[in-house]
DNA sequence: TTAACAGTTGGAGTGTACTTTAAGTCAAGA
DNA sequence: TCTTGACTTAAAGTACACTCCAACTGTTAA
């Protein structure tokens, strides 16, 4: 049973976006106290947790609400729920791939500057 | 030497895509015609074929642009150029590895829909 | 009891990266 | 010559994912 405030520090996730996730549907409603207030209990924090992991690799907020959606609606959902982790899957292979064909080529072109192009600008600059 | 469409067609960007990308700087002016339309030579079909790579993975457009301004200066940038690909490659690392874990994370999640929450589903439902 | 403070809401505002629009130019074929 | 279609520009519009704001409420400490 924690706080907002404490479920913000604890995660490293403000406030507004963890109301914000909860408007929206990413996290099912929050229990409340008596006066209404947020009160994150276990089940809350590792959906906040989940969510967090997964926008930060960056999974589309479309089908991470519609997972919550079915997973509110109940057991009998399990099937829709699996299929849309499996193309949440598929993306984020695919983008995987994307980043590590650009991390290569960062890397190859680091290895170019720090071989070939800064060597040869020092030749020049101590020929001076 | 390629049109707009041509060059939008073989890269899979859109034209407006690439004139915009030029407008901001993310590549070098591109060639024209004498009366004015862009006219695409290997250089900036490399560019385009780089910042494809690079967008693609999700590299910044201002990081990307600050590159391409350093890279018009001349060599005496190559160092200040090198250092924003390192930068980048740092970025891009931390980024792969968020989701891997997410992936790690996805895959156990659908293996235990595989292997418990669908079984016990259709447990449920061979019972009635 | 009043001030301070942490929380609440709906709605407006922001940044990034395009994308569309409006208005126009140019070259080639009917 | 006229029209078609591909091209040009600046500027406004859009989508996504927050982020901030104004106005308000409830709890605690002096």
């Amino acid at each position: 049973m924690a706080t907002i405030s404490e479920v913000s520090k604890k995660y490293n996730i403000s406030q507004d976006t963890l109301r914000y996730y909860e408007k929206i549907g990413l996290i099912p409603p929050v229990p409340r106290t008596k006066s209404g207030i947020r009160d994150y209990d276990e089940t809350s924090c590792g959906w906040v947790e989940l969510m967090k992991c997964m926008r930060s690799a960056g999974v589309q907020i479309e089908a991470l609400i519609e997972y919550v959606k079915l997973f509110q609606e109940g057991e009998h959902t399990a099937l829709a729920r699996k299929e849309i982790l499996v193309e949440q899957r598929n993306i984020l292979t695919d983008k995987i791939k994307k980043m590590q064909e650009s991390l290569d080529r960062l890397n190859y072109k680091i290895n170019r500057y720090d071989t070939v192009i800064i060597p040869k600008l020092n030749t020049i600059k101590s020929r001076n």
